[in-house]
DNA sequence: GGCGACAATATTGTATACAATTTTTGATTA
DNA sequence: TAATCAAAAATTGTATACAATATTGTCGCC
């Protein structure tokens, strides 16, 4: 349905799409620098397209482009990160309870086996995949709540949160245990909504509190940044 | 901050504000094609950059981009325009509520001069003015709340509820009476989020009971989506 | 050796040219 | 007259060329 959504599933053979997904599984780190005649050549396209994408990712917030000075993988700051997760706090519970009252055999199906990739990733020392596929089992919820616009914030937010990760998970926390993604489809298939909006409003917050985002946690990545 | 929210604001002066702009004061009709050649031409600037433009306006779907068709302004359907109505219900409220314990003199004075410039408009005939003023009043309240991902979710869902409006509103009942901006401002002022968050929920439901959401309410706009 | 100005380089911003696709038009025929 | 098909026109998609800006390197001077 939509592209970024697309990226994160892996699915996506635009070059928004590719560059998204080297970012979602951090082969790309915050800050580097994407230049337009590097990303041409790598995709064998014009400089034409890549700005294309370049802006594409720009308005999810995943590319930071400063004028005259190109583009720049996000390196989303405290602020931000606490403002993706009280976004996606107020908008994934509810969405969460949609979804149980919309569950079909066929989507019971989907989020298992989506849980099942995120294992497989995981046994095969691709924790990157992992990453993405867990972020993507969010969206899956959202998409079967079935609201469109409502969707398109939520992928936008997992793909910001994606970044987020990258920058402030402190490893010594299991990282979304696939426990609480277990218990919520269990709710969802039971059509329990009740339970649905309370498993995800909990298991956003254990995802933050697996999080440092005490003030200067980070090391500084931008020098101008970190210096002036 | 950003340019969506500019747009609204009319203080944009890039060629994706100034398309905006005339979209929200219904100078142009959802449905109308927007040419490149014309738009370029029109601007005094190239394609590059009017296809820019039209790609961020795509982004905020305030336009619809068809491959090899070319851009529109969007008619947002009956789905969307409810999925948009229910967006806003879940996240305003609950922003009026954080607004309401961030609020400084100048903030009041702010939403207070937008009432009256409302006012303004219509005393002079200026009705496309007035109801892009109404969308500004939440924009700002939104922007009062500082929390900068949930203000990009409410300018875009505001500036698409501009052409949902222009589509659906049904002229019968009176558009967005100050009288509830008014009340919002009182709750706000006093500090009293349970107050604020309550007059927003009620201010919502009664900007969608203004409109004609019905199914099949709409006629057919662009002939060839009709008939084919 | 450090500092500042200036030149060289590299990169982005914009315009234009060409290719691909769609839409229109009009001639031809049943 | 209506339908069909092909050629022409118009429009968008992409690549390239040029202009503007920022960055980097070098030289001279203190």
């Amino acid at each position: 349905m939509e592209d970024a959504a697309d990226a994160l599933a892996g699915t996506s053979t635009t070059v928004a799409g590719r560059i998204a997904l080297a970012i979602h599984e951090h082969r790309i780190a915050p800050g580097a620098k994407l230049g337009e005649d590097d990303l041409g050549e790598i995709f064998g396209v014009s400089r034409t397209v890549v700005r294309t994408a370049l802006q594409r990712l720009a308005h999810d917030r995943l590319v930071t482009i400063q004028r005259n000075r190109g583009a720049f993988v996000a390196q989303p700051g405290l602020r931000e990160a606490r403002e993706v997760f009280e976004a996606r706090a107020l908008l994934e519970p509810r969405t969460a309870r949609s979804a149980a009252q919309r569950m079909t055999p066929d989507s019971i199906a989907l989020l298992q086996a989506h849980i099942t990739a995120e294992h497989d990733a995981l046994d095969q020392g691709d924790p990157g995949r992992a990453l993405r596929l867990s972020g993507l089992f969010h969206i899956e919820i959202a998409r079967i709540a079935d609201q469109a616009t409502i969707f398109g914030f939520i992928t936008q937010l997992v793909a910001q949160s994606s970044l987020i990760i990258a920058l402030y998970w402190q490893r010594r926390t299991a990282l979304c245990e696939s426990h609480a993604h277990h218990a919520l489809i269990r709710a969802l298939a039971d059509g329990d909504g009740d339970q649905a909006e309370e498993l995800m409003k909990g298991h956003l917050l254990d995802l933050v509190s697996s999080l440092d985002l005490r003030p200067k946690a980070t090391p500084p990545i931008n020098l101008r940044d970190a210096l002036t």
